[in-house]
DNA sequence: ACACATATATCGCCCATCGATATATTGGCC
DNA sequence: GGCCAATATATCGATGGGCGATATATGTGT
């Protein structure tokens, strides 16, 4: 609502995952649902273009790995995979945008805090 | 994002400002405002829209009222104020609303939450 | 052979947000 | 009197971005 600031779940959640631990796009879609029990459904529609712009934001990097097989480690598919890593720019933005969720949740907080307690005028 | 639920913070403000008393809509702005310290800006466009709307839900019900001068009561000035109720059925929906903010923040939580092992708070 | 899972990526429709704008009255100030 | 800010309510349309639909390619299971 632009009131004050969206600060992006979705972002937040994608930088908290990254934080974490590499992952590639994907694995992030099933992860945030295995998280969440299905709540947070992380579409590629959604998920794809934010790493490429997160990425041309700087606060991710990118890289092509190869997919080993299990069993054989010699066993080449030629299939890649696109591995994300949080920089430390990202890192840093990462915490200001928790912070500054924080933040926004306290202040709605402080709205709904202030229960009614049974009054008419 | 809609990965779950938006739970649009302005209306869930605007039901909680209305659940503690009656309001118009100026009024709401600037109670807005001043109890955020500037933060949350209620403009125009975004209040006005929004009354409609939950007015329209049956959440909340408006009444035109005048608006006494301040020392003499009987001084009319033809002057009209909106006042703004919510309904039994506002109430229900903001308790609903409320709980829904709080589990999607809660959601959002566990991934902020799980931090890189390491720093203490 | 077929369906489903893995894996990445783009495009553009839809529509909600909200800045700009309009209108009218009152109050303060010089 | 003249002017501007504040009070008070309201509409509208462009801007932009979320995300469903779609495309592409390989692997796996039956």
């Amino acid at each position: 609502m632009a009131l004050f600031d969206k600060s992006d779940s979705a972002q937040l959640v994608v930088l908290s995952l990254l934080a974490e631990r590499a992952g590639y796009g994907y694995q992030l879609t099933k992860d945030a649902a295995a998280r969440s029990n299905g709540a947070l459904r992380l579409t590629p529609g959604v998920l794809y273009p934010m790493l490429k712009a997160l990425e041309a934001e700087g606060l991710i990097t990118s890289s092509w790995e190869e997919i080993k097989a299990e069993g054989s480690p010699l066993d080449e598919t030629g299939r890649r995979r696109k591995w994300y890593r949080i920089s430390p720019k990202g890192r840093k933005k990462l915490e200001q945008r928790i912070a500054a969720h924080r933040a926004y949740t306290a202040l709605i907080d402080t709205f709904l805090g202030a229960r009614p307690q049974g009054e008419r005028p």
